[in-house]
DNA sequence: AAATACTTTCAAAAAATTTTGAAAGTTCAA
DNA sequence: TTGAACTTTCAAAATTTTTTGAAAGTATTT
């Protein structure tokens, strides 16, 4: 296998199974390549590269940036722009958590919440039931959305960690 | 709010939600009804409930039961099938890491292990900056994998553990 | 064996999502 | 201020996913 064809493979890959962890395909795509780009890319690098139109190439890059995960690079002298992923596989995953954490954890909080506020006759085994069954879902819920917050604390500090150690 | 209003909110919910976890609007709302109800529901139930179609059901109802959390109840005298949803949360949650990490980490391994099998110039930066990428993802997706293949296996022993201890 | 009471399948239709590309918008140099 | 070099937007088109519903399949009763 070449270089290119293992990148080639790799996008290919990555886009698959962007899919099923709900983002779509190209954006995938668009991330893996740069990903595995030594160089930042401009948009018509990446339109050439995945055979994709500009606008396209335009939403999927602006996404990737909302996610935290690909940032614009200006060079000097150059009017375009080049875009480059971030490389630390760690710090993508912390980026991803985090985000995913907002966007899926927290409107299911809240609309757990707002269903709790249900004011029926508590004797009514039915509403016990369901009452019950909304307190467990609760309680899961903020479980995972606490112990993710700490895990992402923890190595937000961890920077702050070495830094203070400089000056003990 | 009333009983059936909180559970219309809650499945509407679930529903807008599954969307974002890469799950169809339908397969939540179906796991959201199941889950609310009191007593095991036939498909016609669903269909009523969810005004869908017989095969939607029919299809939702069968993948949830290959995610493991909906059983099929069968009733002495009753020629239906019935369906009920695990209530307990936990084994929820448990269940569906168990499903993801098959169906989305190990598709991920898979295709980083076949392309890093790269014979290239190992003296060519670049081929040695992707050889290091993939490097890197490969153990950060085997680190995810080895985690959540102990939390799995925490779960499950937990019922040995308790088991054993009855003849100590 | 035939009728009945179901469940499952799947091709076609509908709906939702993604992509395109041309036009509008922006920025900057001259 | 104008024009050149870019970026962004968005309505329409293409594609993908989901849903439907009728036909086929299966099991049970008579």
């Amino acid at each position: 296998m070449t270089l290119d064809e293992a990148k080639q493979h790799l996008i290919q890959a990555w886009g698959t199974l962007g899919s099923s962890w709900g983002v779509s395909r190209t954006m995938a795509q668009v991330h893996a390549l740069l990903l595995v780009s030594p160089v930042p890319m401009t948009t018509e690098d990446i339109m050439e590269a995945l055979q994709i139109s500009r606008g396209n190439v335009n939403m999927n890059v602006r996404d990737l940036i909302d996610w935290g995960i690909v940032r614009k690079v200006l060079k000097p002298g150059e009017r375009k722009e080049f875009f480059e992923a971030e490389k630390d596989v760690w710090k993508i995953g912390m980026q991803v958590a985090k985000e995913r954490k907002k966007r899926e954890l927290e409107p299911v909080l809240r609309a757990l919440e707002q269903v709790s506020t249900i004011e029926a006759d508590i004797t009514d085994p039915d509403v016990k039931q369901f009452a019950e069954t909304v307190e467990n879902l609760k309680k899961f819920a903020s479980n995972t959305d606490k112990t993710l917050e700490s895990i992402i604390k923890a190595d937000e500090n961890w920077f702050w960690g070495s830094f203070f150690k400089l000056f003990k």
